[in-house]
DNA sequence: TCAAAAGTGTTGTTTGTACACCCATGT
DNA sequence: ACATGGGTGTACAAACAACACTTTTGA
């Protein structure tokens, strides 16, 4: 397929991709960053991220680097693009563009260290990061807030629980990252009303009462847009 | 700025962006294509699009090539990137990333003509296009399906019309868009109680009764997200 | 028996949708 | 007068928001 050349033009601008990875950790809505190495902004934490191979789907990227900035393996239930950070200055290295990726980590993936070029990697509360690197910040908020929207309609809380849950757990994950609270009778009534939980008999114990465990009808993920 | 130097792998992938540019002519939704003049796909349709250059934002980019491979100059109303398509074997030349914005011209916006490396441009209904270039097809398909959501919640329509217009025409446009009809009491009565229109006291003469014309209320021009 | 968390209904408001006739103008 | 397109209101259904007490368990 290399029949025709790629006129010179076309490589003179470096094409990254950006993660923010979410997770819930007690109660709270987690955002993974790492430390850089390196300079520019060494020290400084920011989204993993990295450049674009030759012969790598975007997303296969962003896995890469969600992968390689991180000891542990982490396999994301929900990876998908977001935005496209080109401004003319973003990096100090030259013209890098980075396709920005937001991922759903599911519950119990707490432990990461940092690998590569980078010197840690960590968890941190999305809604009070630390300063970032570059125009993370930027990128950060935005998916923030797409991940407030995807909730809205296509059942992204569900991939941050186990299979089974209880629904004040799982309303603890959408007052997390809508970060405000929600009133318990109207959630229960809404996500009921949508028919995409089952109830599985079981309970699980704890302080108070026990309360019924639902899992996820068959069939229902939705596709991201 | 340029102290620290790109790694060379952050080279080999091109970047381009590719612009669904849409306008209303005929009570019709249409979208801008040019034909190609150059290998691969010469001959065929596709969007207007190209190379960002190293000084260049994406939306610089992206009005640049609305502006040279059509000779007329196109002033969209409306520019916002909506996905990146990054596919691997997406162009034979190589691995090349593409930017898609979306683009709204003003009505009147009618006359345009091949520039640069095409051999023409025109209007096509944006609902059956004719077969285009790469993966053109499924670009245009998701601009449209942004161009439907933006339509919603952002005022989008009173970019498609000059600055005063009427209810009758603000429906067409709608309707154009969403491709199905729209009951014109509820319409109505939906746009107005938005309170982003005023009447203009003036009057169309045209066939029938005449129409009320109405225009932007000031300060109601909502920021793309 | 007390503390802690789970569970449960009703009411009013807003939003959306279906639907048919009269009005103002030009020819 | 008639053809053409513009303009108007109501009734039902669905979705959403506010709000307080009882139940079940472990300590």
């Amino acid at each position: 397929m290399e029949t025709l050349s790629l006129p010179p033009q076309a490589t003179q601008v470096g094409l990254a991709v950006d993660v923010a990875a979410f997770a819930m950790h007690a109660g709270e809505l987690r955002v993974l960053l790492v430390q850089r190495g390196e300079l520019p902004h060494a020290r400084t934490w920011a989204l993993p991220g990295g450049f674009v191979q030759v012969g790598e789907a975007l997303h296969e990227a962003a896995l890469r680097e969600l992968g390689t900035e991180t000891t542990v393996k982490l396999e994301p239930r929900h990876l998908e693009q977001f935005y496209t950070f080109g401004e003319v200055n973003r990096d100090p290295r030259g013209r890098i563009v980075s396709v920005a990726h937001l991922a759903v980590l599911p519950h119990g993936t707490v432990e990461v260290a940092g690998g590569g070029h980078t010197l840690g990697a960590a968890w941190f509360p999305a809604h009070t990061p630390p300063t970032l690197a570059f125009d993370h910040a930027a990128i950060l908020d935005r998916a923030i807030k797409r991940l407030q929207l995807r909730l809205e309609y296509a059942n992204l809380a569900l991939e941050f629980l186990p299979d089974t849950f209880t629904l004040p757990e799982l309303q603890g994950v959408y007052e997390a990252i809508l970060n405000r609270p929600l009133d318990k009778r109207n959630f229960r009534k809404r996500l009921l009303a949508q028919s995409i939980l089952v109830a599985s008999g079981e309970r699980r114990s704890g302080v108070g009462r026990p309360a019924q465990l639902y899992r996820r009808a068959k069939g229902t993920r939705t596709a991201a847009l």
